[in-house]
DNA sequence: TCGGGACAAACGTCGGATCTATCGGGGCTG
DNA sequence: CAGCCCCGATAGATCCGACGTTTGTCCCGA
């Protein structure tokens, strides 16, 4: 194995078994270099290697830090990775999303405050009658993001944040070439706030399911 | 922006945009640095960060590859990042493997074959009536991913197998510890199996989370 | 035709030189 | 005395050039 890959390994080992803590900041390169036994050439590509996926925050100048190691900074780099997945792995994002966002509304209308629902009233408010697409699905996106977050689970947030992603240019692309899909969205999207606002777990789910199965059906039939 | 963050964001560009193709070989690395305009030393950075993500392909006397980028390969980088989580976020995956492994259960219903069926009974009777707690968790992830994989989607897949791996010690933790956990494990594997055989899809579905709710409730209580 | 060995290509590792951003302290100023 | 500015120390950023090691290939001989 090369000695990077070793670095690497004693690195991340030095964080799981707590010798390095969140937030930590590690030697210096050269020192760390000296004590793991390798060049500083070789432990800088170690380094980079951690802190693409951040687990390691280098701050030129100052140091290098273990980051917080959070679920929702550590699954971000899923993002980067999803990124490399072409059109036709996007339907099958979008079932896996299918599956995750009716729960992940169910479970945020048990948990839910007034204000929050305030918020993605004024949030759904804030579209005009006839918005441009690219609004509404941004707007879309931030909705269930907020809802997301209602759940309480971290990590299911930070998964749906990440595939949503890869869905976005379809949603769009359904947007304009769709009759009645803007509408229809909006419209959902009342509905499943409605679902929130009355503390209904099933509604909710019934109606993010069919929400998002709408986009799901046409992307199937589109492609 | 680093020059070497400069050329991790080229090189994904390249890929992304179809320049480079799965598969293909990447100029060695002093072409390369050249024509991206830096240091072989930053390019190898840049290399070493996208290799651990499963992106590139190092071949040692012989030359960089893309990889085939599949999701299976890709998303198996997501293990690394939940290698980090503590005990404190396993009740979160937990959470989101209970959302998910019923509705791979499901789906796998819909779509297993007669082989697969046997294959399944097969692995079940492997154990005997009394296996090792060890044993048990090993034939256990076994029989969920080969059920996954019938469920036709590679993400979903390559997602329960992620999030089942942080799960693993709480599993054999229980089995230690909570009497009467080894035979409900074996009987509702058997009823999954049953299910599944019979290709009812909600039957399925309920014995997959009440199989997963069993450990979750466990783990929320002993945590 | 098959096998082995030599050669070349490409990655792996190293050490050091130089540049630059950041932080913190000391001194100047109001 | 408080606040601001400048400067030096620190630590990462980048580059360079050299050498080691592995792998793949081609050629030659049995």
């Amino acid at each position: 194995m090369p000695v990077t890959d070793e670095a690497i390994e004693k690195i991340k080992a030095m964080i799981v078994s707590g010798t390095l803590h969140a937030g930590d900041r590690l030697p210096k390169e050269a020192d760390l270099a000296a004590e793991l036994g390798l060049s500083r050439s070789s432990l800088r590509e170690a380094v980079r290697a951690l802190a693409l996926v951040n687990i390691l925050d280098v701050r030129r100048g100052d140091g290098t830090y273990v980051t917080s190691l959070e679920p929702a900074l550590l699954l971000e780099a899923l993002s980067f990775i999803v990124d490399f997945h072409k059109d036709a792995t996007v339907l099958e994002f979008l079932q896996v999303r299918r599956i995750l966002e009716p729960a992940a509304t169910a479970m945020a209308a048990e948990r839910i405050t007034e204000d929050e629902i305030t918020g993605l009233g004024k949030l759904l408010d804030s579209l005009g009658k006839h918005p441009e697409v690219e609004d509404l699905v941004a707007n879309d996106i931030e909705f269930h993001r907020r809802i997301a977050a209602c759940s309480g689970n971290a990590v299911l947030c930070s998964l749906l944040e990440t595939l949503s992603a890869p869905t976005t240019r379809a949603r769009i692309w359904r947007g304009l070439t769709q009759a009645g899909a803007r509408e229809r969205t909006l419209d959902e999207h009342r509905a499943i706030l409605d679902a929130l606002a009355s503390g209904d777990p099933e509604v909710a789910r019934s109606w993010a399911t069919v929400h998002i199965a709408a986009v799901e059906h046409w992307l199937a039939s589109a492609l």
